[in-house]
RNA sequence: GGGGACGUGGUCUAGGCUGGACUAGGACACCGGAUUGUCACUCCGGAGACCGCGGGUUCAAAUCCCGUCGUCCCCGCCA
């Protein structure tokens, strides 16, 4: 179909005859003379109608006309300085009233947006996430490609590794009573990848976990994934993982983000911030007012001290005022995360705490400036097991923070969190932190055996304003030492062997040290786009029960489908 | 698995706490009419909802209670 585009006519086209193809996006009929927004992907423009044709919303028509200049020019609009005349229109496809308004306010519920997905997509902010998503996807192959990168699929169709979460499974009919799992993630084909001799993998690809939903998770999303042989160190891998996150940003919303990223150990993370994935849009610092109790005053927190727990810090700016009810909220959130109680200290007209006479001003002056906190300020104290304290008072933070207006839009703080523990004590067995294929730093090798929750592993998250967005590491390379890991996470020699002998097996015929790295896209493209759920930015999202109301998908399938599969419902 | 919020014409919503003139109001969309310079056009008129579904309390339920379904958010879960 021949046409021009509604969005690119300008003042230079006027005099020009054009074709124009389109939907109705608005009509206003004055009698004598009608004007219609047309509106294709280009942008819209106006028509002039002298005829009696009677058009609808989103109705898609094309016309015959003449470009002119307007003698009221539209500011609003980049093609406000010409209309068209209309000399012919032919509706191509009526549209019915529409089952929701395709106007940017007032957003139908969820479910009515998904169920006429076609309509809800012609949003100029659905269509902007598209087409955002579009760009990043350009700029992330056309920066690895320039890296040596080779995109190469893997398979949907596989088995079932149990790592994480709950796998979808797809019955085999060739082979009945046997399954095939939809992938979680491409883990083991993209280091079998790099073992065959691809140097440097990536593919932008769906993974699926059967987990409950949330506003940032989805039933099948999609990674980034990418893997590179002949890595030892995460540092080794960082310079280009930079690169490529700056030119995604670059590309996509036309940010610039400062390098080198900071690193962050993860034990500072959790100390200063009290979170694996902190925000670093602002400060509130958590402080260690530890060795101010030790031999202190209060014996409550002393013994706490005395038994290798911490007391910790958080300094609210401006907090001095908060009433007995507030800081009772805020007690409670840090009781949630299993500590007793909070402590406070007003720096108001006068010095005030919760400890009343029992601890010494200079004590409570010691503890202002080493929480770094003001004149008007509050500081909350936790007293408890390290990573219990800080943790919770990194929750407080980001409440706090939000509430008080302290996180500053329009920034991106992104940094590496480095140095994870290899393993985290699950139930009653050690559980890997990452995943099992992890490497172990070397210089922490000795303490596989004699204190495995000690060793540091060479994995690494990129953290953007507070969200992990992507996790990677250096993997294991060789057989013996996958193996030890195995053992220790409690993983038999024989059910290795049965799970994982696939890939165990390809580590004994040379392969390289390597490493790699899964961005979430979803929430990569959510956080770009501004928005605060990734189905604003995937195209068929599902519902919180895994439901998708445009296809009605899942649903009941024939008996004789069963059949086949050898399957029958359980009562 | 648990907690919370919401569900009213096609869409968004008022009403709900404090049950009775609610004969469920408004806006947008829709239909009819007027209208030759609008651009969220305007003006006049019209149609359209038994208030998600089921049960209960009551003389009386959109309103209170219970259940259920759906949507959303959170905890658990998500290497």
């Amino acid at each position: 179909m021949q046409r021009d585009k509604c969005g690119e006519l300008r003042r230079e086209a006027a005099g020009r005859e054009v074709v124009l193809a389109g939907w109705v996006h608005r009509v206003r009929d004055l009698g004598g003379v009608t004007f219609v927004d047309l509106r294709d992907a280009s942008g819209i423009v106006q028509l002039v109608l002298r005829s009696a044709t009677h058009l609808s919303r989103e109705d898609v028509i094309r016309i015959a006309g003449t470009v002119r200049l307007r003698e009221a020019r539209n500011p609003s609009l980049p093609t406000g300085d010409v209309e068209v005349e209309v000399e012919e229109v032919e509706v191509l496809s009526r549209a019915k009233p529409l089952p929701l308004s395709v106007a940017e306010e007032g957003l139908p519920s969820e479910e009515t947006r998904l169920r006429y997905r076609y309509l809800d997509l012609r949003r100029p902010r659905m269509q902007r996430n598209l087409r955002l998503r579009h760009r990043a996807g350009m700029a992330i192959r056309t920066y690895l490609d320039r890296e040596g990168f080779v995109e190469v699929e893997t398979p949907m169709l596989t088995r079932s590794t149990p790592e994480g979460a709950r796998d979808f499974l797809v019955p085999s009919r060739l082979a009945r009573g046997t399954f095939y799992a939809l992938p979680q993630s491409p883990q083991l084909f993209k280091q079998i990848l790099v073992t065959s001799g691809v140097e440097r993998y990536f593919q932008i690809v769906r993974c699926f976990r059967d987990e409950d939903l949330r506003a940032d998770r989805q039933p099948e999303f999609t990674q980034l994934d990418l893997e590179m042989a002949f890595l030892e160190e995460p540092e080794e891998l960082f310079p280009l993982l930079e690169g490529l996150a700056s030119h995604v940003f670059r590309e996509t919303i036309g940010v610039e983000i400062a390098l080198p990223l900071p690193r962050l150990p993860h034990a500072e993370a959790i100390a200063r911030y009290g979170s694996d994935k902190p925000d670093l849009r602002f400060g509130m610092e958590i402080a260690d007012v530890s060795s101010l109790f030790a031999a202190g005053p209060l014996r409550l927190f002393a013994e706490v001290v005395a038994g290798g727990g911490a007391v910790r810090a958080l300094p609210v700016p401006g907090g001095a005022g908060r009433s007995r009810g507030e800081l009772a909220k805020l007690e409670e959130v840090a009781q949630g995360h299993g500590l007793p109680g909070l402590a406070w200290v007003k720096l108001g007209e006068a010095i005030t705490s919760s400890f009343g006479k029992h601890v010494p001003a200079e004590t409570l002056s010691a503890i202002a400036a080493q929480a770094g906190a003001h004149h008007g300020d509050l500081i909350l104290l936790a007293a408890g097991r390290p990573e219990v304290a800080s943790t919770s008072l990194g929750d407080l933070r980001l409440r706090l923070a939000t509430e008080l207006g302290l996180i500053p839009e329009g920034r991106w703080a992104l940094a590496w969190i480095v140095d994870f523990p290899l393993f985290k004590e699950g139930e009653g067995r050690l559980e890997s932190e990452h995943h099992p294929f992890t490497s172990p730093r070397d210089e922490d090798l000795p303490f596989l055996t004699r204190d495995p929750l000690k060793v540091r592993a060479k994995c690494y998250d990129l953290v953007v304003n507070g969200v992990e967005l992507a996790s990677g590491s250096i993997r294991i390379h060789r057989r013996e030492l996958q193996e030890q890991i195995f053992r220790i996470l409690g993983i038999g020699e024989e059910e290795a062997e049965r799970r994982f002998g696939f890939f165990l097996r390809a580590l004994e015929y040379g392969a390289p040290p390597h490493g790699g790295i899964a961005f979430g896209l979803d929430r990569w493209m959510m956080m770009m786009a501004g928005e605060a759920s990734i189905r604003e930015v995937i195209a068929f999202p599902k519902t919180t029960t895994g439901a998708c109301p445009l296809t009605d998908a899942p649903a009941p399938v024939d008996e004789g489908q069963l059949r086949e599969l050898g399957l029958r419902l359980a009562p």
